[in-house]
DNA sequence: CGGCCGCTTGACTAGTCTCAATCAGTGTGG
DNA sequence: CCACACTGATTGAGACTAGTCAAGCGGCCG
């Protein structure tokens, strides 16, 4: 197991949470995303489409997956944050079935195929690799119950409560606040909302005590009312694989039974 | 590759549709799904929060994944059709996040860790399972955008678009027609509708002269029509991975650019 | 024949959308 | 330093899609 935290490098540091890395893992990571280079808001890193061109790692910022639904607007998928990259599988692919763009300024790494490749002849870094896919996948379903079955208070609610866990998890929350560069026209093109109702279902949340957001910066004041109010239950992003302690406390805070 | 026409076993012809299998691989697969069982309608094959068992694979019938939202019903979160399997990759879960169930009644087998093992030290399986998940998330993206965006008309009309070539990949439609077991209830629990508005939206396609359901079967009258009326795009599919020439056509009169 | 499940229809309700106007914050050029 | 422009947040009013409740119908099975 790699002795030193490499929390600079938040691939490596969600990597490890998931199963344990010797020090010639960490070296490869570290060279994989050695050169991130930087990419301003609302850029797109790839469109629909195109043949992919490699497996994209976030280093830093947000970026997200969507599509376009002619006729109505544009759809969000799944947020990348950093730490989060690409299915390794694309390689597999002839052209992207959706397209994926920045939200904040980031820093990105685009790792090519080959590089890819040889990552994948670890077998610790593979089965982390699949490991992260796999969130993904229970992400993206949960994303689909809770857009399918919510209301938008608890919609928004549910979200937030994903996004805090999931920040927490590389590092970049503290004391239930994080950077939150979303406008209102994005989170409701993530949560099937118009910008509109996101504004007013925001001041209901306020209202309630359970969040502030300000300055691109979001604020959970009362997490278990969060939790509760949109009857989390953070099973699905499978952190008891994570030796990260305070998470897994969180996680059954929520009152769930985690077996 | 495998000479023999192995339409017998969905589970083959799909992955030959995505790569292409040796007498070996063949041999392999067939064994590997050669004793399937017998599993009533409407009965959980695994359920959230269970240990995974093994890989399902579906011989024959109608399976889904699903997720129950208190206060709020189920979500379906995808289809399962014949020759469909689990993720390979959920042997690396401690728990399930999700519940499989059939919807109608179902020839099932369940694959052991160490079949799968063996099956994925296969290059061709490997490669050809692993594109399969690939699908199988684009599927669920589109599903995310369908729900998220398209109005009930038209997101039941691109549903039933994406059964149509579906059942087709797998030779289980004729002339625009396939098996269709799925209550109106059912179609709302997956498109996030009442089983009311269901109804009501089923009798506008047909009366649009789109489709025509009775006698669990689903007919599709007018499938260019049908496209046209749900903007469906079937380049989330990857067809033109696959080596059925009608299909291919047929994703090309979707009138879309598919490079 | 009776019971049950699923389909159908009607009436009413409500959550969310759309349109439109205003406000606030930030950056830019004169 | 101020006027202006632009983007995003906020608020109000009215329209509409889809949900809920409730009753009746139809076909299948024991």
């Amino acid at each position: 197991m790699c002795v030193r935290k490499h929390m600079a490098n938040a691939l490596i540091g969600k990597l490890q949470s998931f199963t344990p890395l010797n020090e010639e893992d960490c070296r490869a990571l570290e060279q994989a995303s050695a050169h991130p280079y930087h990419v301003g808001a609302r850029q797109d890193l790839i469109r629909e489409n195109e043949p992919p061109r490699g497996v994209f790692l976030i280093v830093d910022g947000f970026a997200c997956r969507y599509k376009v639904v002619p006729g109505s607007g544009r759809q969000i998928m799944a947020y990348l944050l950093p730490g989060d990259c690409d299915d390794v599988d694309v390689m597999g692919l002839d052209v992207m079935d959706h397209s994926i763009a920045t939200i904040s300024s980031c820093q990105v790494v685009l790792m090519s195929f080959k590089t890819v490749t040889s990552l994948m002849r670890r077998p610790n870094i593979a089965r982390a690799l699949r490991l992260c896919t796999l969130v993904d996948d229970a992400t993206l379903r949960e994303w689909l119950a809770n857009i399918g079955r919510r209301s938008a208070d608890q919609r928004l609610a549910h979200l937030f409560m994903e996004l805090l866990l999931r920040m927490q998890a590389v590092g970049l929350a503290a004391d239930g606040a994080f950077k939150f560069p979303l406008t209102q026209q994005e989170i409701g093109d993530t949560m099937a909302l118009s910008s509109v109702h996101v504004n007013r279902t925001l001041q209901l949340l306020r209202q309630a005590g359970l969040i502030v957001v300000k300055n691109k910066k979001m604020r959970v004041l009362d997490y278990v009312g969060l939790m509760r109010y949109s009857d989390f239950k953070p099973n699905y992003l499978h952190l008891l694989f994570r030796n990260n302690q305070k998470i897994s406390d969180l996680a059954r805070m929520g009152g769930v039974e985690v077996s």
